[in-house]
DNA sequence: CTGTCATTTGACTGATCACTCAAGAAGTCA
DNA sequence: TGACTTCTTGAGTGATCAGTCAAATGACAG
């Protein structure tokens, strides 16, 4: 019934998933992260080799957090399916909001900020970026037949994934949520000229 | 007749400019400028108070060069509004498939890598992205009578910024150009549907 | 040449970085 | 209980960080 207390390894991971996402790894310090964990430098570095082996870890627990953390609960009450595309949207614009515009992605920030990633730090990155995309996909096959036939379904996935991520950028640049929902207004009005151009097709 | 000898300031900013691109501005050390620029520490601090005034300096040098270095040699030629739009994403595309996906926008990357900017730093970001939409815009607003009259052109081009930035974050991170291109052809396909429809409504 | 000021030199500083390790505490078997 | 393993403690390590400064040099005016 009650909650398990976290473990050490546990502890820090959250910690880090915190802090890498406020202020970036590279500004995160190991001791950072011990003292927001409240653990010692002995403990992290008996459950991971280095720095890197946490940040891997943090990559590990948002892929696995994609579906329960952020899908379920922007999902909630949303059937159809180009809807939910934007209440997948609606959630990161909401995250901007509440931290007046300065928290937006961590996989994206995380993906701009290491320029030469180890292989399994670009892999987990890129998972990340694949579930997000699939998970978008899904609502884009599940609505198809709304859409031409010949629209690439995978393509406008990634699109939305890049007026999320760009969306993100700018807001957080300008302080200011208006750039966002530009892209977000004209994701909305591409989507309702795929869908007249569909209903043109078979009226 | 011949190039000017630069002096330090500006071999250090030149250094600079193109470290932070390489590496960001955090793995940046002040002892990888001097080596580059070929300088020692007691120039760098009589020109530049802190390293982040040599940031500034560089974010001032990007957005002078907007002009000159990106949208004059990606225009040349190119006389149609819209196409200048697709001309300045394909350099974006060449800088990404030259440097094998590992160099993509510099300010996009240190607008996400740097979480907590000072004022001017993040004045210069927002600046550089400004511009950069200023200039999308001015083609969007040439171009005003091939679409409907009530599309918000600003929006528009703040879109494009997104499809570019999201589209050089997605193709770093799975070092592969397909993302960034399907993002370019969607955008493509919008603007044909935008022209379709101004059309119907004035046949 | 002399005086003046701008620039450059490079050794140096203290802080902070990721990381180590010997010692001890806590859990888990018999 | 005792033997064994797993985990935690926290002071300590060398490297590297951004930034300093007194002295040397260069550029130019009178």
């Amino acid at each position: 019934m009650t909650a398990p207390i976290p473990n050490t390894a546990t502890r820090i991971v959250d910690a880090a998933m915190q802090l890498f996402g406020e202020k970036g790894y590279g500004s995160t310090s190991v001791a950072d992260i011990l003292a927001a964990a409240n653990a010692n430098s002995g403990s992290l570095y008996h459950a991971f080799p280095t720095k890197q082996d946490v940040l891997i870890a943090v990559l590990r627990r948002y892929l696995e957090g994609i579906w329960p953390m952020l899908l379920a609960p922007a999902w909630e009450g949303v059937a159809d399916p180009v809807e939910r595309i934007f209440a997948l949207l609606d959630r990161y614009r909401e995250l901007l909001k509440i931290t007046d515009c300065s928290f937006g992605c961590p996989i994206g920030s995380l993906a701009l900020e290491i320029h030469e990633p180890d292989p399994p730090v670009r892999a987990l990155l890129a998972a990340n970026f694949e579930a997000w995309v699939a998970a978008v996909r899904t609502c884009l096959d599940a609505a198809a037949n709304r859409f031409p036939p010949e629209v690439d379904r995978q393509g406008l996935a990634q699109l939305v994934l890049s007026v999320m991520e760009g969306g993100v950028m700018q807001a957080r640049t300008h302080r200011n949520l208006a750039s966002f929902d530009a892209g977000v207004t004209a994701l909305r009005h591409y989507f309702r000229l795929l869908e007249r151009q569909a209903r043109g097709l078979r009226p």
